[in-house]
DNA sequence: GTACTTACTAACGTATACGTTATTTCCCGA
DNA sequence: TCGGGAAATAACGTATACGTTAGTAAGTAC
């Protein structure tokens, strides 16, 4: 009522982005960012206020996250932001190797130009520069964007969907062991094998080498959150 | 107003599945068996309609459906069934491949009892009973099955989860052309392979050998889908 | 006759109201 | 004191109302 109330905020005419889309993208944040933490539950209408909207968008967006297996729906308990296990590490693993390691030989049988490669050369790179700094920030989010230009260019948009999302569900595990784990050296070098056989058109390595990549990461994760006995990240 | 007109027919109390669950199984059904056909439009007051009920619980299960890339949901125009074209049966089988191929790995890395592989053995024999007998329908049902215990058993979870996903968006052309194609004599055989590989914990064959059984099928399936210039499925 | 503008219509996006149901708390009895 | 039941509360599921926007058609001017 009072002018320190400014109701009928709502967003008059120009928004370009839906509600739906804009809680869609502040929750998977504060997830991902762990302002929201796995484990974290809170109520539609909670979310709601946070996000200074109504329920239904929120509600919708939280129906796109479930299926991208960020959130859990509880009824009468609202959301819950769904712990990541050792257990789960392994499942979204297993996903990504097969995923991506199909993404590099549908690439390597596409033989592409040189420069199409370039993002994820720049990738290579940037992970070998930001080791040599001890920038480790900088090497994963280099490491991230080689998978992601992998995942982009192979020409399966199903395929790049999926493998992105299940990216996504390892993000923080990968954020949190990323300090816990021993300098990884190892992964440049994969990167550029990989490369090497995707422009000799050698698929069948492209594939055998990402897989490997993939599987040692693999591995080294889920030691780690043994090794800590990281409950749930 | 009249008795003719049961306003309030809500379902009272004691429904088990919610008004959106209902939708989203009606709508999916709808889409595969063909009552809904591809390229189908509809406005969500319609689908409401026609599913007797509001709006809203139409309008989170399109959410869904439109995740699992089923329909297409354009403002103003209402829901879309997706078409698929020969360019998507192949992003379709590619992801399969790779998918499917991982769960057979997967499954026999974790040498199963012999029992645990009965679903898979008795879906093969049906394969080969329904061939003698000329049943194309059986055949593909058994063949189904088999694909999907075959997922089902291989214990990833979210593994399982998108490939029956994607499996879905392929069923209507797998249907189709179903009498367009030659006898599928090969598949059995092939399933027999993996199987055996999959009991000796052979996982190396038994992914690889599934692997070429689904690019097998992709080829088969694209090379109809061109022979016919089946425009969309 | 064609093109542009304007007005009307219809669909969706969002908010909100309402009824149902699950959970929790409190009270009573054993 | 503990357990069970009932009532109250709170959250969700669904329906519906409302406002915005896009699409369409008609009319006018050039």
């Amino acid at each position: 009522m009072s002018a320190s109330t400014p109701r009928r905020l709502r967003q008059t005419g120009r928004s370009r982005t839906s509600l739906v889309e804009r809680a869609y993208e502040q929750i998977k944040q504060r997830i991902l960012n762990n302002d929201y933490s796995p484990g974290y539950q809170a109520l539609e209408k909670d979310v709601a206020e946070d996000l200074g909207m109504s329920r239904t968008p929120v509600r919708e967006a939280l129906i796109q996250l479930k299926h991208e297996g960020l959130v859990e729906l509880i009824p009468r308990r609202g959301m819950k932001v769904v712990p990541v296990v050792a257990e789960d590490m392994q499942e979204i693993y297993d996903v990504l190797t097969s995923l991506e390691s199909m993404a590099a030989e549908l690439l390597a049988r596409r033989q592409p130009d040189s420069d199409v490669l370039e993002p994820m050369k720049a990738a290579t790179r940037d992970m070998v520069d930001a080791l040599e700094d001890n920038d480790l920030d900088a090497w994963a989010a280099a490491d991230e964007r080689f998978h992601r230009a992998l995942i982009d260019l192979c020409g399966n948009r199903r395929l790049a969907s999926m493998a992105n999302t299940v990216r996504d569900q390892g993000y923080r595990a990968r954020m949190v062991t990323l300090r816990l784990r021993d300098k990884p050296f190892a992964s440049a070098d994969e990167h550029e094998r990989v490369l090497k056989a995707i422009e000799e058109g050698d698929w069948q390595t492209a594939r055998d080498v990402h897989y490997e990549h993939r599987k040692r990461a693999s591995r080294e994760l889920t030691g780690i959150l043994r090794k800590y006995r990281l409950p749930q990240l």
